[in-house]
DNA sequence: ATTTCATCTTAACTTAAGTCAATGCCAATC
DNA sequence: GATTGGCATTGACTTAAGTTAAGATGAAAT
């Protein structure tokens, strides 16, 4: 499973193969199972923690001010996560993060991260990259969801993340969509319609 | 202006104040009028140019297949636009960038500003550091405009964001909100009701 | 086999947003 | 001062999503 890194390194990094393979060796990669928290609302989490997603797919969702549960993002394969981002100020979560499959992630800690960086100068260049990429596609994502109405969005994710489909709950991804389960079923029956003419 | 730049790269940088006065002076700092296109939707780009925005307000939007223009973006004060995240395949742009006011940016390139992270260690470092952020502040605004109807997204936006109730016009202030004008005015109209109570 | 539980769907009804058209407002221009 | 154009609001009507409640399905548990 590490070797899907590689891959993975080689559109960032102009780091050579056998530096690719000690930091890749070095990495903290666990096997965790279906139904795990990473971290829940209210909790106090530690800052420092990332994420990379090698296999599976973990949820984040909080439970609102009226006692309801929304879904505001599905995490799979190559997506990163960093707990930075979850904090109050009070360094409780603001989101629960459980995963939906049995998974398998890298588990980085900012901190000693930064050792990495001084033994491997290219390292940082490539963290650099993901992360403006990662910011990219985050505006593009809001972007998207913006312009579209719910039965748009619905019909953007089936091109874009198809796999989430079968992956998750229709209840879940509804709310994902920013829509009630029962409107997505309608939407779901509007499409039957539309599509078999 | 460029006295700004100390305090905000303060928040994310250990270079010392000298290095940190020479890497302000080597900016690109320009003033930009009111109305200026920094791209336009479906001319090609030049996807290694950024911007920092000192001062004043950049609108980015689109025509949509209906003809409709969509706002999806008020970058203001201390935002940061990567071009590199506006190109299609074809590097043709998805995406118009329209300033709102006359503006002091920072006209960065990615390319030349390799060079700067070799002289200055540290600035690579803090770079990375602020693309973690803007990723973050960025999933979490996807986050809350997903968990939000758009009453919610107009209260929330009145506290977040309270300048841009006056910098922009109502209608794109809607579109970004997702909603119509039609609909903002009649939020603010039960709002008046609602809270004078 | 039965129960339980979660999930998805359907229906009836309410509410809010979209649409279309008209009006008022203001600032810029001639 | 009259006219134009852009913007915000309002009203009447349509459409779609939210709400509530009731079934249908299926998988897991007993």
């Amino acid at each position: 499973m590490r070797e899907k890194l590689f891959q993975y390194m080689a559109a960032y990094t102009n780091l050579t193969e056998a530096e690719q393979r000690s930091i890749i060796k070095a990495l903290d990669v666990r096997e965790i199972a279906k139904g795990t928290y990473l971290t829940r609302q209210g909790y106090t989490l530690d800052s420092t923690i990332c994420y990379f997603i090698l296999a599976g797919c973990v949820r984040q969702y909080h439970i609102d001010e009226r006692g309801k549960e929304i879904t505001t993002s599905f995490f799979t394969e190559d997506h990163v996560i960093l707990l930075a981002n979850f904090a109050k100020q009070d360094q409780t979560s603001k989101y629960s993060l459980t995963c939906m499959e049995d998974c398998i992630l890298v588990v980085g800690d900012m901190e000693s991260e930064l050792d990495m960086y001084q033994q491997y100068s290219g390292l940082e260049t490539m963290t650099r990259r993901m992360m403006e990429n990662y910011y990219g596609q985050t505006r593009n994502e809001l972007a998207n969801f913006i312009s579209s109405s719910p039965e748009e969005r619905y019909k953007s994710i089936t091109q874009s993340r198809p796999d989430l489909l079968t992956r998750v709950p229709q209840h879940q991804l509804a709310s994902y969509l920013g829509i009630t389960p029962e409107s997505l079923s309608r939407i779901k029956k509007r499409m039957q319609h539309t599509t078999s003419i």
